[in-house]
Order: structure tokens, then sequence, then C-alpha cells
DNA sequence: ACTACGTATTGAAGAGTATCGATATGTTGT
DNA sequence: ACAACATATCGATACTCTTCAATACGTAGT
């Protein structure tokens, strides 16, 4: 499971042992799919929205990208279990997964 | 400020209004730095380590990568602010920033 | 069925990255 | 000064990623 903390200065951080190959490997994936300026973007927008989710169609404006790379950007969020998708319609909401309202 | 939490359950972010351009262009900087097999590894060894630091002559055979690829990473490392460099004499030694004894 | 529209996929171009051999730099001891 | 050794940099190659135009797919309403 990954976490990041985007604000706080306070370490959160537990490691007991040196990671091996396939831990590392596991969690460069999911890191790899946060390193990027668009997708952390798509993320923050998501996660601060008034009602916790955004319509897709929103997005490639919001972003100031084309909806094919919008598109790209938000499969692979929800490949690495980042955001949730619903279809409604032909409407595609996104909400990021595991947050919790303060 | 970035901390990664690599095995709690419990989310630990904090975000209370979209990122701008220039902030995930930051952040996705440090991700970057991380996002990546051999540097987690590194990261994880070195924090790891009994003494809380680690001589680079040790870290090409550990990570079975060459000198000069491991040279490179560690320099990424400590350049997003993940590790710190000390000179001794002819070896360098790094630790990881941030971290606390438990 | 057909049209309109939102979203995903394809294909391709360009930029960026990991890796390593060769070489340079810097430090220690002789 | 020189030899030996640790680390960094250079140059090149192979690979991955971001991006978008074009196209395909799926849904809703007529």
């Amino acid at each position: 499971m990954l976490v990041v903390n985007f604000s706080s200065d306070s370490p959160c951080c537990v490691l007991e042992a040196p990671l091996d190959d396939a831990e590392a490997e596991a969690l460069a994936h999911q890191l790899k799919a946060l390193a990027d300026p668009a997708r952390i973007r798509l993320v923050s927008m998501i996660a601060t929205a008034p009602t916790g989710e955004i319509c897709a169609c929103e997005l490639p404006a919001a972003l100031g990208k084309s909806q094919p790379t919008v598109s790209h950007h938000l499969t692979q969020l929800v490949n690495a279990g980042l955001l949730e998708r619903e279809q409604r319609g032909k409407w595609a909401w996104f909400r990021a997964s595991n947050t919790k309202a303060r």
C-alpha cells in the first residue's frame, strides 16, 4: 500500500528492512503513476472537488491537454489504484480511492 | 515537502486545493526521483542500515549495477533531497534525509 | 437505424531516462 | 611526484513516456 503526504513536514515512513527486487518494482510502479505533473494535477483536482468526484468531460479544459491525453492519464491512475472510475450514461466520473473527508 | 509511507494502510494525505502547475511540477520532480526500482532499493538499503549510513563503495555490488549507474542514481536522490552525501577521505557516505530512529 | 456526442484506442513523433564502457577527477599513501 | 583506488562525468545506445491527430467504440435520443 502506497500513501503520499503532500504537505506535512513530519515523516510517516516505516521501513524495517531493505526492499527486495519485487517489492521495489511494485512500489516504483505506483510511484510512477503519480510522478507526472499532469497526473498530480488530475488527482488533486478530483480529490479536492466539492462532491469528491469530477466528470471526465471537464478535465481536458481544466488541464489544458487534449482529450486523448487526459484519457490516457486517467487510465494510468485507475490502473495504479489511485482513482476509481464510474460510467454514468455517456459520462465517466472519477473519484480518488482511499480518501476520507476531513 | 514530500513524505512517502511505504507500508501503512491509513492515508496521511492532506490536500486543501488543487495544485497549480508549478506545485505539480515540483512534486512530480521529487516523486520521479523515487519512482525507479533501483533508487527505491538504494533508499531502503541506506535508510535501514544499522548505522543509518552506507559507503558508496558497497552499493554497486549490493544493487547489482555498475558503478556509473549507481553514482547516477545517488546523484538524483541527493538532488531531490532524499539522501545526503558526505565525503570522508576517498569514500562517499550516504544517509537518508528526514529519517528518525524508531 | 441513424445521428450526435463522450470517451477510449491506435499510431507516430519527440523528449526523456537507464544503463554501461571509457575516461576524468580527486584523495591517500609512498 | 607517483601509483592506487573511489567516485563522477562523458558519450552512446536502447528503452520508455508524453502528447496529439485520427479513428474506433459506446451510449442516448430521435
